[in-house]
RNA sequence: GGGCCCGUAGUCUAACGGCUAUGACGACACCCUUACAAGGUGUAGGUUGCCAGUUCGAAUCUGGUCGGGCCCACCA
């Protein structure tokens, strides 16, 4: 078939999208218990719209891979998630309807926050990964709060249950304000913000002030102690007596700990219950009382006294104010620090003493090290961050969210005895607050009421299931037995200490074994000088401008351009050079398949030396490409190909071999069948070995021209060329080939000639035999045209290896 | 403050401790060559962030330092 003279990259891309979809071109095969399988856990996005480009960056790595293995022959699967429980997705809801979920009832929420995604936000969202070519089966896909996910994640928690690693408890948490929920870590980010250092007087049982300086006056009423650090001199007699508090006028014990830091404010610190972190080390490690501040939306509690009721900055002002007045305020400065604020909400966080669900496994920090080091890390270095976090762990895992859009307790709680009720795994999916408990009667008690639990799971909760949830899709299916562990979970390194990690610990808590096999990590995409893209920073660019103007291969052989792991700064101007590999793969197919009109592929008897060198060439490449494809390297793959496509296969050989395509009246038909031969084959081999890089343009040519003799339906089902041997000799005599051609074209170039303007002689020098030289001389003499070419052997001893001497 | 990674022509990037440090984009000159001017050929452009050290030899190994990224800790 012949190429018309341009590629459309836009109606192509979208023409095989809807082709690979209709013909099932990806679809894993449940049935097919013979052929290895390869399955790959993607993490689920979240919902949030649009795709970015980390996003397609990471996303088209993993799609990479997938492509490879798949032309390596083997069952692939690969399903797609999208992560839409939790906070994200109430937040993004609440936005788009412009609603509040705590001013409306919660079943109507909740119907409101799936419909949102049913309807609206997850098709749309899905487009997007389609659009890049993601070449999952897009019949095997799930949503975290789909029915599925649900059970999975509530089978989770009655198994961790039952194995002694759950644990419902009053706790101090991280508390979100403005959410009303409690929060972990990993949902907190840093933000500077400008407070007052308040200097104010405490006052010992003599009467002498005591300064402590505070950014949280506010907290006096819930101080109960006071530290000093056991070394520092200003405050060692104090240490054990009383002091009493300001504006209050109750006592509190001095105590020493060396958490205290001398230099900072006035080297002795208040403990409230709870201002800090430290605050809550301090509550637990000496066994201080617990006086409740804060209510759990952020308002003065009675203890306050005049200041009940109050938000937090409200009463601070005030009792500023009071302690100016009363003198008790000895100095205020302005200063910048750091403070933690949710994630989502951007309030200031608390913290609070609450009830609340933890798996518990800081007891198995041996085991998480054996875990991650049973893992194969692509790179290496990737698993550092695992241990050192396992390392540094010191809080169980909170589990449980005071929202409601998320996949709920299966508990209910005895009205008695609180002891909790689960629900049956035959029941999976429940609702507490819809259905009713498994039993009539507390065994403990005998009680016949029950009270549902209202929070639900924690996001990551179910998100680190997602091996299994993907994999349960096949349940009942021959090949469900063999997709357990996954062979990969491709994903991004800043995920490390927190998705990956918790899927770890989950499948080895339910399971006994981990959940994958290899482990890849690759980096981020970054602007273009190299800074984090983010919202605030206005720095981000949309992958889907990109496609519209460059088309998604073009996005792709830049995602493919990172070593694995690294970070890759986003210049538009690389947008151009992929599809400018686009265009000339194009014309260079064009270029072959014209001359490959009415050709059967099938070996000549005898080879010409340039065609067996093109060969050659070739069979080192796919050599290479192979095992760096294994190693994960895809970037490896992508420069190897485009250089070896672009300088020798293009400017190189087809320059050369031209010549014999075009005449073979004068050259010999057989001239000519050995360079269609060595045409076929070496381009064959470009275009699947790019082909899971740039899926679209490499599916267009393969349809036009290999398709008829390949059979496969898609280059994406194709087989992964196998190579052959490299032969010596060619190559010797083909370099040498190539050597000439340059200092021919470097000679005409220099005195302003055109490539295709004759050399009157060319008198060559090598070290190999003058019978040899005939076999690249016709080749020769038509690439450079060249009148009349001499060759003569250096001899063994001589120091020279070569030489050209051209006269144009 | 801690951990891991990265730093190579104006920009992006390659390089088992060993040839004159690779290729692309951009620049300049030339060439409309029956696939491609979105092309070809050639030229210029480098103290491999900086400072030490190991080595016959360092972009590569070691230590330090500066800059960037991610994660963590601290944030009275």
């Amino acid at each position: 078939m012949e190429l018309t003279q341009h590629y459309d990259p836009k109606a192509s891309e979208e023409k095989w999208q809807s082709f690979w979809e209709e013909q099932g071109i990806y679809r894993f095969n449940p049935k097919d218990t013979e052929k290895e399988i390869y399955s790959i856990d993607t993490p689920p996005p979240t919902v949030s719209g649009k795709m970015h480009l980390g996003h397609a960056f990471s996303y088209t790595q993993a799609d990479i891979i997938a492509r490879f293995q798949r032309m390596l022959g083997k069952n692939v699967f690969f399903p797609f998630g999208t992560d839409d429980n939790g906070i994200p997705t109430e937040r993004l809801v609440e936005q788009l309807k412009n609603v509040r979920a705590n001013r409306m009832e919660r079943q109507e929420f909740i119907a409101l926050c799936l419909d949102t995604l049913d309807n609206e936000l997850r098709p749309k969202y899905l487009q997007d990964w389609k659009r890049i070519g993601m070449s999952c089966d897009w019949s095997i896909v799930y949503s975290t709060i789909d029915e599925h996910s649900r059970r999975i994640s509530q089978r989770s928690f009655i198994d961790l249950f039952n194995k002694g690693r759950t644990y419902r408890k009053q706790a101090p948490v991280i508390w979100d304000p403005v959410l009303q929920t409690a929060l972990s870590q990993v949902e907190l980010k840093d933000e500077e913000k400008e407070s007052t250092f308040s200097n104010i007087a405490f006052k010992t049982s003599d009467g002498e002030d005591v300064i402590i300086a505070t950014t949280r006056p506010e907290l006096l009423c819930a101080c109960v102690a006071v530290f000093a650090h056991p070394d520092d001199a200003r405050y060692q007699m104090l240490i054990g007596k009383e002091l009493r508090v300001p504006v209050y006028h109750f006592s509190v014990k001095v105590l020493a700990d060396k958490r205290v830091d001398p230099d900072k404010g006035t080297g002795i610190v208040m403990c409230c219950t709870f201002g800090d972190q430290t605050d809550i080390e301090w509550y637990k490690a000496f066994n201080l009382d617990l006086k409740v501040a804060l209510t759990k939306d952020g308002r003065m509690t009675a203890i306050a006294g005049k200041y009940h009721g109050m938000a937090v900055n409200e009463a601070r002002t005030h009792i500023i104010a009071d302690m100016q007045e009363s003198g008790e305020l000895i100095k205020q400065e302005r200063i910048v620090h750091t403070v933690n604020v949710g994630e989502r909400s951007g309030a200031e966080i608390e913290i609070l003493e609450t009830k609340q669900w933890f798996i518990s496994y800081l007891d198995l920090k041996d085991d998480m090290l054996k875990w991650g080091k049973a893992l194969n890390w692509y790179p290496e270095h990737m698993k550092v961050r695992y241990e050192h976090w396992v390392k540094g762990l010191s809080w169980d895992w909170l589990i449980s969210r005071q929202r409601c859009f998320g996949v709920p307790f299966p508990v209910w709680y005895c009205k008695d005895c609180d002891a909790p009720i689960l629900a049956k795994e035959d029941d999976l999916p429940v609702d507490p607050l819809t259905s009713k408990p498994p039993i009539k009667k507390c065994e403990a008690c005998g009680c016949s009421e029950f009270i549902p639990e209202q929070d639900v799971l924690d996001t990551w909760a179910t998100s680190s299931l997602t091996p299994q949830i993907a994999t349960e899709l096949m349940k009942g299916t021959p090949a469900y037995d063999k997709l357990y562990p996954m062979s990969l979970r491709p994903q991004a390194h800043d995920i490390i200490t927190f998705w990956l990690f918790n899927t770890v610990v989950k499948s080895q808590l339910h399971h006994g074994i981990n959940p994958w096999r290899d482990v890849v990590i690759s980096g981020h995409a970054q602007d273009p000088h190299r800074k984090k893209m983010s919202k605030s920073k206005g720095n981000v660019v949309e992958p889907q401008g990109m496609i519209a103007e460059y088309s998604a291969d073009a996005l792709r052989f830049w995602a493919a351009g990172s070593r694995l792991g690294d970070d890759l700064p986003f210049q538009e101007k690389d947008m151009v050079t992929g599809k400018k590999f686009i265009t000339k793969l194009w014309n260079a197919s064009k270029f072959s398949f014209m001359h490959l009109k009415g050709y059967t592929p099938e070996q000549p008897e005898e080879l010409e030396a340039i065609d067996k060198w093109i060969i050659s060439k070739a069979n080192g490449l796919i050599k290479g490409c192979t095992y760096s494809m294994q190693q994960y390297e895809y970037a490896r793959t992508r420069l190897d190909v485009e250089a070896f496509f672009w300088h020798l296969f293009c400017d190189q050989y087809l320059e050369i071999v031209k010549d014999r395509l075009y005449n073979p009246g004068e050259r010999g038909e057989n001239a000519k069948a050995s360079a269609q031969f060595a045409l076929f084959y070496t381009l064959n081999a470009i275009l699947k070995l790019i082909a899971p890089v740039m899926p679209h343009i490499t599916e267009e040519l393969y349809q036009a021209y290999f398709k008829e003799w390949e059979l496969a339906p898609s280059i994406h089902n194709a087989a992964w060329p196998s190579g052959g041997p490299q032969d010596e000799e060619a190559e010797l005599l083909g370099d040498f080939a190539v050597r000439v051609v340059h200092e021919v074209r470097k000679a005409k170039a220099q005195s302003n000639k055109s490539m295709k303007d004759p050399v009157r002689s060319l008198k060559l020098k090598g070290r190999f035999a003058g019978i040899l030289f005939d076999k690249i001389k016709d080749d020769l003499a038509a690439a450079t045209k060249a009148d009349t070419i001499s060759f003569e052997e250096i001899d063994e001893g001589s120091e020279q290896q070569w030489d050209c001497v051209v006269e144009v």
